[in-house]
DNA sequence: CGTGGGTTTGATGGAGCTCAAGGCACGTGG
DNA sequence: CCACGTGCCTTGAGCTCCATCAAACCCACG
């Protein structure tokens, strides 16, 4: 399927909102776009060929693997976020769909390309990977220094604002896009230290939990920000 | 003091050796050349009027905060590493020399005119930041599935790889930049444990110490590289 | 010689990992 | 419609590893 710029949700806030709109529909040319069910692979750790691609809608996360085989969660990609290494001749991450996804590919030489005519979209996306950087030293920060409620609590924070329309302010009633072992995943926990987090939060008045995935937090203030 | 790009020991592997001799020295006009000594502060978390820098000789560590005060180390900065947040209107991270250090500091506002007129530059930043995004991914898979004595063990190899001046293998033997505690904050431990680590490590003939802070890796296939 | 920063070592307790069992929701086939 | 299987989540019990507290050491430096 090509592409359909006009219609498209984050056409003001992906990078390619800094192009005109000429150079936009050029862009588009090289680009289809691409529904990913959950659990589907968008790019395999190995993958000589890589490409990249802007999320429309949906997420994905960036998982490496262990040596043992246990997956490990490095990033969340939300809509209008950009994934794919430019300049690795292979991609060192899988990128699966948390939920079902829609995206818009470009083939890694396109985008190259495109990168070299223009300017303003390489400074786009060299903005987008400081913000990644930062979010990544977030999730660093994560790692030491507390209990495994608080980062839990913390995670959920996060999600909340990630699962808001509002850059500002989080959303206080939202639908989890992680299964436990996924949170489990991104702290460094376990599955079963999760679940008993969540009842402990759940237990202290802090959030109120609908069914296994629905978050009702009560208390932002106490779940302390993560940034 | 002033550029002196002719001798610089970084002037092919930094951002700055994709320009041209003449926009090189242009840039060059608007930098200036600063030392730091062991532990002084480059950049202080909240600062409004950020500048940017290259690294010429050197470490420096990136830090934040957590609210009770304990450090976090979230990054180390090696020669011709580029360290600044160009998009971000104050730091959010201290930068702080590790040890006797050189760089090359530019005001934002010159860098960003730089990138504006160079956009090979702005592409060299990119793919920098790339790099610093997957280091960062690196230390966040650090976190999870394995005990002290692993994580300690990799780090080891990690700044083995850092100490060495051809990017493929490591240097088995080196000095460390960091303090007991830094490598600790760098991996979500306690200085005991690093301490006992590293003895550990060593009476099973994988490192051998000489000193606080002499290392010689004796096995490094065993130590896993963290890549 | 004393002081202080960094490091090592020991003893102890607790947070979280592991293993194991059970529950709930959902889909599939009889 | 029910029986069954499969994923995902929860809960429990025991044990391991690491954080914590405490003390001593090493060494550079004034």
């Amino acid at each position: 399927m090509s592409l359909a710029c006009e219609t498209c949700p984050v056409r003001d806030s992906a990078a390619c909102a800094v192009l005109s709109e000429d150079e936009r529909a050029e862009l588009a040319k090289a680009g289809r776009t691409r529904r990913l069910k959950r659990g589907e692979l968008l790019f395999a750790a190995g993958d000589e060929d890589t490409a990249c691609a802007t999320l429309i809608s949906g997420a994905l996360k960036v998982t490496s693997f262990a040596e043992d085989g246990s997956e490990r969660i490095l990033a969340l990609i939300h809509p209008s976020g950009f994934v794919g290494e430019m300049f690795a001749p292979f991609a060192s991450y899988d990128v699966v769909a948390l939920t079902d996804s829609q995206l818009c590919v470009f083939a890694k030489a396109d985008m190259n390309r495109a990168l070299e005519r223009h300017p303003a979209l390489t400074r786009a996306l060299l903005r987008r990977s400081q913000e990644d950087l930062h979010r990544a030293h977030m999730l660093l920060a994560l790692g030491s220094g507390m209990g495994a409620s608080d980062k839990v609590g913390k995670l959920l924070m996060a999600l909340a604002q990630a699962a808001s329309e509002s850059p500002c302010h989080p959303r206080l009633n939202f639908q989890l896009p992680l299964t436990r072992g996924e949170m489990a995943s991104m702290l460094g926990l376990t599955i079963e230290t999760v679940s008993r987090a969540l009842t402990a939060l759940e237990r202290d008045g802090l959030i109120k939990r609908e069914g296994a995935r629905g978050i009702e937090i009560i208390e932002p203030a106490r779940l302390e920000l993560l940034d």
